[in-house]
DNA sequence: TCCTTCATGTAACTAGTTACATGATTAT
DNA sequence: ATAATCATGTAACTAGTTACATGAAGGA
């Protein structure tokens, strides 16, 4: 029984209480996203077949006409999760990144080109970094510590690249107006 | 005429010179594949597509019996290749990173598991920059500034996970050493 | 009243991977 | 010989996104 990653992602925010797929998804928005983002689209038939491998349980919690249906792990659920966890298979992992593609093709680009590309890549950057700052008091207040510490992983890695950007960006310009011709 | 991303790859890299799907494939995966990997199952299928637009031009450079072909861009190519790379839009960045995801759901672990975990993430992003540190001479010498800098940002953030994965490591041993239960 | 959030789900689509099939050439 | 590399391509599959459809509840 081999779930896909974002299998074990839905595995795991119901491992943190029950929920709904709508609060799983505004959860992942918040946590995992800025590593492993995940959609409706993938969470709801996700639901059904991890409820047909007794791996979740579904419950009706429908207030009135308004239905919704809250999920909770079940035993042999938890038990698959822990053990997923627990691997130290070096699991994949994969960037895709198009302004640094661009980057990678720029050589033709003018200089001032090149500098705001730049610039925008290092706004971009601190703006994902800034984007997960906020949610560093809930991440905080919360008892998981590795949860914080991905969260603060991120940010620190966000902030990182923009800085990385924002010296290329300088160094380029000093040396262009240094007049060497690269 | 919007192409994806994948076809600004495979343009951008005939733009470097005419040749083979073959060639390509082998370029990518010393270049572009640490932020954007290709296959195979797109790069063909690609250059049928953008042979049938007129933006590069087959030729057949088959040797003997041993078939080959290989692609140019045309004028139409190298303009949309150039106007794309212009093009300052905030395009998308994307992270996959199942690993992190373990550590993320890595609350329930024992210490000694974190740790061992922990470990293992600085290795695979040791792994990474040393392999890409192995192209540095290649993209040293050759002429096109931007693609050295995209590799040395390669280099460089990978030898920074590792080390914040070292880190938290080190910083979590000792924590537990000093006998907080946190 | 109207906008936002809550809530669930599907269908069509886009993107990318993997496995397979085929066969020549070159190096060991 | 035989293994590795060169070389092209397709089919089946897996993964994920986006748009759409539906509608209730709650707040401005």
């Amino acid at each position: 029984m081999a779930l896909s990653s974002t299998g074990y992602v839905v595995l795991g925010m119901l491992a943190l209480g029950p929920r709904s797929g709508y609060d799983i998804k505004q959860l992942a928005d918040v946590s995992t996203r800025h590593f492993w983002a995940i959609s409706y689209g993938q969470i709801y038939p996700e639901l059904s077949r991890l409820a047909k491998a007794g791996l979740v349980k579904a419950e009706d919690a429908s207030r009135g006409t308004r239905h919704r249906t809250i999920y909770h792990l079940t035993d042999p659920g938890r038990r698959l999760l822990k053990a997923w966890v627990a691997n130290p298979e070096l699991e994949k992992i994969e960037i895709r990144d198009e302004m640094l593609l661009k980057l990678f093709f720029a050589d033709a680009m003018s200089r001032k080109d090149t500098v705001r590309h730049l610039d925008a890549m290092r706004r971009r950057h601190e703006e994902i970094a800034a984007g997960l700052r906020e949610t560093e008091p809930m991440a905080a207040s919360q008892p998981h510590r590795m949860k914080y510490e991905v969260l603060k992983f991120g940010v620190a890695l966000h902030e990182w690249c923009a800085d990385w950007y924002s010296k290329l960006g300088r160094d380029l310009q000093s040396e262009w107006r240094a007049g060497n011709d690269v």
